[in-house]
DNA sequence: CGGGATCCCCCGCGATACTG
DNA sequence: CAGTATCGCGGGGGATCCCG
């Protein structure tokens, strides 16, 4: 409030330590929701062990724990079918798909300018 | 490697447990960093106090300590000026400028869609 | 198969104090 | 002003067990 950012015509901010925006982002940059956003959006629909399995070195405690979060946040819809075993399919929202782009850029980045960042890490390593 | 990942050009794969690109990821995600580098890159060149009082809420330990990642990964350059008192600048580099779009894209979305989420968490925890 | 519930440990992170 | 060093705790997150 105090601080004036450009324009934020949302009347969010994620500067402000308040704004519930921030939350957000803390939310949608964590590395587990990041990788099964783009898990999901890029194979369809997954089950849960489809997911653990692509996932690799994931929890189960922390996969279920991102998982309903996401749901709650009305980013991916859950669908149980009560057979014998049970399955479980996620997919994503309207609102999930809309992240998706954004998220995947993101993982994209990572993956692409790795060399970059190792030689960046080796340079400033050297130094003293 | 076992599991095949559509394509990945690069060799990096986040979904990898062992890939660095994964720890880039998780990285580039956190909350101080992205409002750091969006920061940044929109009111160009900036102190530390300026960062400090932009990011609301950010301790000093936090600021610093993702400010001196940043700085080791190549994503932003550090200038100091030993005068008294002295003064230090934090601009983005190239590496970081590719960087900016995409968390800027991230920070967007978080704002923008707050509204849809939080209806969705309301619908959520009604239901049960 | 797809989780929920518990235990427990580690360390991320804030608060505080000190320095060039 | 722009950090570094230290302490202390809260909770994030893994491991384990169990259930529908």
């Amino acid at each position: 409030m105090g601080t004036t950012t450009a324009e934020r015509p949302s009347g969010f901010d994620a500067f402000s330590a308040l704004c519930p925006s921030r939350r957000l982002l803390d939310t949608i940059g964590d590395k587990w929701v990041s990788l099964a956003i783009v898990a999901i959006g890029l194979r369809g629909p997954l089950r849960y062990s489809e997911l653990a399995s692509q996932i690799e070195g994931v929890s189960q405690k922390m996969l279920t724990q991102s998982l309903r979060r996401m749901e709650r946040d009305g980013l991916l819809a859950r669908t149980v079918t009560p057979s014998v075993p049970m399955r479980t399919d996620y997919e994503l929202t309207p609102l999930g798909q809309t992240l998706l782009p954004v998220i995947g850029h993101l993982k994209a980045w990572a993956e692409e300018h790795m060399p970059e960042v190792d030689a960046a890490r080796t340079a400033y390593d050297s130094r003293v």
